[in-house]
RNA sequence: GGGUCUGUACCCAAGUGGCCAAAGGGGACUGGCUGUAAACCAGUUGCGCAAGCUUCGGAGGUUCGAAUCCUCCCGGGCCCA
């Protein structure tokens, strides 16, 4: 068992905010295993890279000997985290909340130890939605506007004249609850998330208990570079995507995000980090292999060792090689379709939106059938013509044809 | 409650009776270059094979003709109370 000091050493190491450090060691200090909480929103199906930032972090924990408290905000989830929003977002219906909860679960094991007593996995429904408007009241007085105005993106939506719902001001509060529901003795997040923890702080003390420390990881960008990694956004790599897909997907980062990534994303220990990031700044690792080796290494970390090699070779064989890829997803087509025209199949087989689109990349010289640049665009094509050809569309999307009697 | 402004395609934003499927920018996409990076260049960006159809918060109305005018409704900002 590692010293205090070695466990805080590890427990902070790659975080931002620490509130407050004096608490965690004490904490360390008594012994027992800490309750370290952690939030997830399920309003997305998908979880990625970016927070398996923190996912890792409170995964250390428990090899630390503590437990993962962790709470699925399928309540908070209909009210809508207002986090880093410049509008106010739809709610979700229950449905669609169960149903991502269910997924999350499921993709957090590959990252969190599921061993009994190693984690606790609760619903804030479970609570939130047993309150009552004295509740309500009573945990709405604990704070005032100013507070919650204090609030970066409160503030700025305020300021620009952009709608509040109030019920996002309360978002906060509901957090917060949570944590003294869960009696968390930490709480991890991003650093989006610090307003909404240290609410926690306050919740919990003004309910008599010890107040969590809160512990803040950075948060990742996405592939375009700029906004932070996000489902809706459409900028992630998702944990549970296939392997040729993760790697292809950070190639196409920007060069000046790898330091990022292989600090955030590659699980490696800091002094293998920093060595491979001199490595690259002073020239002698090539920007192209370095890119390789973290695209590979995600993918083994997510997929076994070796898979990031196997994805590796793939990406080479489509892109570099311009080859085909190894699998092609069958398109099944009815023959009494054919004779079509070829903008027709290409939206039949979901490879573009619309008919309409179709024609217009056909027109760009982006369709492909067996390899070859397709340059009519109002083309028809028969069953004998297509049966188990490959249709390609840009240099993402493949589809292979089998035509149906 | 009163006043006033406002709601346009993924986002921002022009348009105020026909020349509007709707300027411009961002984003995205396709092609070129390349390291599926960045930068840059060219193009595309409602649906339909087409005639044409549907779209400018919603529902009605005026008109040969509406994103543009009128009525009501819904959503939002600001000021006053």
């Amino acid at each position: 068992m590692p010293t205090v000091d070695e466990q805080f050493a590890i427990l902070t190491a790659g975080t931002v905010d620490c509130i407050a450090a004096t608490e965690l060691r004490s904490k360390l200090d008594s012994g027992r295993p800490l309750r370290v909480k952690l939030g997830i929103d399920p309003t997305a199906s998908d979880i990625h890279l970016g927070f398996a930032v923190v996912l890792r972090k409170l995964r250390q924990f428990q090899d630390l000997g503590h437990v993962a408290v962790l709470v699925i905000g399928d309540f908070t989830a209909r009210v809508g985290d207002p986090t880093g929003r410049s509008a106010t977002r739809p709610p979700l219906t229950a449905d669609q909340v169960e149903e991502h909860a269910l997924t999350y679960v499921d993709q957090v094991q590959r990252i969190l130890d599921f061993a009994p007593g190693r984690i606790e996995v609760v619903r804030n429904a479970d609570w939130l939605a047993q309150m009552d408007m004295a509740d309500i009241l009573k945990l709405t007085a604990r704070t005032t506007v100013a507070r919650i105005m204090e609030r970066d993106d409160f503030e700025k939506r305020f300021r620009g004249g952009d709608p509040i719902a109030l019920s996002e001001l309360l978002y906060p509060l509901l957090q917060g609850s949570d944590s003294v529901e869960v009696r968390a003795d930490i709480e991890l997040g991003g650093t989006d998330q610090l307003f909404n923890n240290l609410m926690g702080r306050q919740l919990q003390t003004a309910a008599g208990q010890d107040p969590q420390v809160v512990l803040t990881t950075p948060l990742l960008e996405g592939l375009d570079g700029v906004a932070k990694m996000s489902k809706s956004l459409g900028n992630y790599v998702g944990i549970t995507e296939p392997g040729p897909e993760q790697f292809g997907k950070i190639m196409s980062i920007p060069d000046g995000l790898m330091p990022k990534y292989f600090e955030l994303a590659t699980g490696w220990l800091p002094g293998q980090v920093s060595a491979t990031i001199e490595a690259l700044l002073s020239g002698d690792l090539p920007p192209v292999e370095a890119k390789r080796l973290l695209a590979r290494t995600v993918v083994d970390l997510y997929h076994g060792d070796g898979a990031g090699q196997n994805a590796q070779d793939e990406f080479d064989r489509v892109f570099k090689d311009r080859g085909t890829p190894s699998e092609i997803p069958i398109c099944e087509v009815s023959e009494t379709l054919f004779p079509v025209r070829l903008a027709r199949l290409l939206s039949e087989c979901s490879l573009v939106e619309s008919n309409r689109e179709g024609k217009r990349k056909i027109e760009q010289g982006g369709v492909r059938i067996e390899g070859t640049k397709v340059t009519d665009a109002d083309i028809e094509v028969t069953a004998k013509d297509m049966d188990g050809k490959t249709l390609q569309v840009g240099k993402r999307a493949w589809a292979r044809i089998s035509v149906t009697p």
